[in-house]
DNA sequence: TTGTAAGCGTTATCAA
DNA sequence: TTGATAACGCTTACAA
C-alpha cells in the first residue's frame, strides 16, 4: 500500500486529532507553511496566513507536542521534585513556581517524593525522559544516582535548581534557591539564649530524611554548647505532627530537669507541644518557651501567638521560576539566591522578667 | 553527507544523549532488539539480554519519551488544573492524586488556574498539545471554549474528570469525583436552624469565580427561605480572606439586626470573624454563632474551636487516581463519584440553652 | 528470537 | 514567500 497524499487520507496508526496536513490541505498549502505560520506569523503571505487561519479554525488543530519537541529538540516542560505538596510552604513554592513558568511559556512536570531520595532518584529518571528544559529538585541531599544524573542533565545544559537550601559552601554546580538552615537553627537559638534560657532542647521531625531540619537542629545545638548551655536534642515520633508534638512533652518531662525553652522542627509539633503543656499546667512562656519553624497560619492563632520563623516559600517559587527563564534566555547555568527568612517573636517567647 | 551507523556518528540534531541505537550498537543487536528488551524482556534471548543490560548501563540511556509517546500514539500524560496549590484543601488533592498516578506510572503536568475560567481554558489547550492519558479540570463551571475542548477530548477517548464537585443533575459526560455543594449548603443551614437560630447569614467568598462557595451559600439561603427564617448573603471583600472576615463583622454591624449565626464560605473568613466578634466584645457563639468550611487547621485551635465542614481533599486526589487507571486500563469513561464530608459541630455553633 | 521497513507529527535545512 | 526532503528517536506490523 503505497502512501498517497490526499486530504482523506487516515493511516492505521494515527489518533484522529487534526494534524498539521490535515490543516494544510485545507488551507491549499504545504504544512510547512502552516508551521510556519504557527511561529513566524510575519513570514507568511497575507492571503496565505487568512486561508490557514481558517483552516485552523476549522480543524480545531491542537499542535502535538510529543512530535513537535521531538522534531526540535526543545522542550518547554520544568520539572520538579516536591517532598510533599500537602504541606503548605511546599503548595505556597509550587504555586509560585507554576505560575512564573506558565507566564514564560513553560509547562510545569510535578512529582513528590514523600521526603524519600530513593522515590526522588526514581522520579528523576523518570521526568528525565521527557528532556526537560530545566529540573527543580527539593534540598541539596540527594542518593547517589541521583546526583549523577542531575550532573548529566547540568553537563548537559539543562539547569538544574535545588530550592528550599542555600549551603553557603555547597559544592555541587547546581543553583541553590533558597536559605541557609544551619544559620537558621543558630537564630533560633541564640533568639532563646539572649532572652535568658540556659536548659534547650531541640525536637526535631520524625522525618528521618528530612534533612533540612535536621540541619536547622544540629545548628541549634551546636550554639547553644558554644554559650555554655544545656541542650538536648529529641527527635518526634512518627504521624500526625501535632500528636507528636503533645507526645514529646511527656518525653520532656523524663527529663532530669525541664528545659526552660524547646525549639521545634516545624510549627505543628510546637503547637502539639503548647498544647499539651499548657493542658499538663505548665505555662507557656513562663515555664516554657516554645520556638517554632514555618509559620504555618494556625501558630498565629494560639494563646500565646506562637514565635516562628517564616520561610521565604512563595519567594522561593517566585524566584525559581525567574532563574530558570534566565538561564533558558542566556544558555548560562541558573544563578543561586539565598532568600530572607525572619524570626517573628511572639507570645511563646516572651521574656517573663 | 551519508548517515552511517558508526557508534561515533553524532547528526547535527541529536541533543547529545544516548539513543537507542547508540545502546544498540555497543550490544551488537539492532535498536528494535533494545527497544523490546525495554517493553518485554520476556522475549529477549537471556545472552542477548546480559549485553543489553550491559550497554544500558555503559550508557545511561534514559528513554526519550517524545520520541517513544510519538510512535506508540500513547500519552502516559495526565493534566491537572487547580485553582491554586497554595490552598491546602487542593494542595492535600493534588498530593494524594499524584502518589494515586505515580504508583500506576503516569506523570502529572499540573497548572494553576488562579479561579480564572479564561486561564483554565488557555491551560487546557496548552495541555491537551500532549495528546494527555487523561485530563483532571476543578468543578463543572468552564468557558465554552475549554468546555468544546473538554467535549472533544470525551469524545476522543480521553477520560475526563471533574474534581471537587458532584452535582446530581450535571448534564455533561465528564466524571464528576466530589461533593454536592448544595447539599453541604443546606446542611450548613439546617445545622444553624436546628440550634434555633431565625437571623442568618452567609459570607459568600471575595473570588468572583469560586463557583462551589457560592453554590454552598446559594443553597443555604433557600434553605433558610424554605423554614422562613431572615436570611442575608454577604459577599467578603477580596485580598487575605482572614482580614476580609475581619471585615465583614462591620458589614454584620450595619444590617438593621445583627443575625445570630453566620456561615461563611471559608474557615479562614470564619476565623476572622470570630476574631474580630470577640475584639469587638461579641460573645460566639452565644450572640453569634459561626460556621466554616474546610477543615482548615487553624479553626481547631481557637476558641471556641471553630464548627465547620470537611471536605474530602485528599480521598478526592486519590479516587481521582483511581477513577483514572481504571478508565484506562478497561477504556472506559471514567466513573463519577460522590465522596462524603463530615459536618463538625464544635464550639462556636454549641447551643447556648 | 531477531530483524526490516515504515511511520508517528513535527521542525531544520536548503532550494526554488 | 513557499516547498521538498530529511531528520528527531522511538514503536508497530510484518517477515524471516
Amino acid at each position: 500500500m503505497t502512501p498517497h497524499p490526499t486530504p482523506a487520507r487516515r493511516s492505521r496508526r494515527g489518533h484522529g486529532r487534526a494534524t498539521l496536513s490535515d490543516v494544510a490541505a485545507l488551507a491549499e498549502v504545504t504544512k510547512i507553511t502552516v508551521s510556519r505560520f504557527l511561529r513566524e506569523p510575519e513570514r507568511v503571505a497575507e492571503g496565505t496566513a487568512e486561508r490557514i487561519r481558517a483552516a485552523l479554525a476549522a480543524t480545531g488543530y491542537v499542535p502535538n507536542k510529543q512530535a513537535g519537541q521531538l522534531a526540535s529538540g526543545r522542550s518547554n516542560i520544568v520539572a520538579a521534585l516536591i517532598p510533599n505538596l500537602g504541606h503548605s510552604i511546599f503548595g505556597e513554592t509550587v504555586q509560585a513556581l507554576s505560575e512564573g513558568l506558565q507566564a514564560a511559556g513553560l509547562e510545569l512536570l510535578l512529582a513528590s517524593t514523600g521526603y524519600s531520595p530513593q522515590r526522588e532518584e526514581e522520579q528523576l529518571h523518570t521526568v528525565l525522559g521527557w528532556a526537560p528544559a530545566a529540573v527543580v529538585v527539593t534540598g541539596r541531599r540527594h542518593t547517589p544516582g541521583a546526583l549523577a544524573l542531575l550532573h548529566e542533565a547540568h553537563a548537559a545544559g539543562t539547569p538544574v535548581l535545588e530550592v528550599w537550601d542555600h549551603h553557603p559552601e555547597h559544592k555541587a554546580p547546581f543553583a541553590q534557591i533558597g536559605f541557609d538552615h544551619a544559620q537558621v537553627g543558630r537564630a533560633m537559638a541564640r533568639h532563646l539564649l539572649d532572652a535568658g534560657h540556659r536548659r534547650l532542647a531541640y525536637l526535631d521531625s520524625g522525618v528521618a530524611t528530612d534533612f533540612r531540619a535536621h540541619e536547622r537542629g544540629a545548628a541549634f545545638v551546636a550554639e547553644a554548647k558554644q554559650a555554655k548551655a544545656k541542650v538536648t536534642m529529641l527527635t518526634a515520633v512518627t504521624g500526625d505532627p501535632f500528636d507528636a508534638g503533645r507526645q514529646a512533652f511527656t518525653t520532656l518531662r523524663a527529663l532530669p530537669a525541664l528545659p526552660s525553652a524547646v525549639a521545634c522542627a516545624n510549627d505543628h509539633l510546637a503547637c502539639g507541644l503548647l498544647l499539651e503543656a499548657q493542658a499538663r499546667g505548665v505555662a507557656v512562656p513562663g515555664e516554657l518557651a516554645l520556638l517554632g519553624f514555618g509559620d504555618f497560619p494556625v501558630g498565629r492563632q494560639l494563646k500565646p501567638a506562637l514565635s516562628t520563623v517564616r520561610p521565604p516559600s512563595q519567594e522561593i517559587g517566585r524566584a525559581a521560576a525567574q532563574a530558570v527563564v534566565e538561564a533558558l534566555e542566556h544558555a548560562t547555568p541558573a544563578r543561586s539566591q539565598a532568600l530572607p527568612w525572619q524570626l517573628l517573636a511572639r507570645g511563646s517567647t516572651a521574656q517573663s522578667a
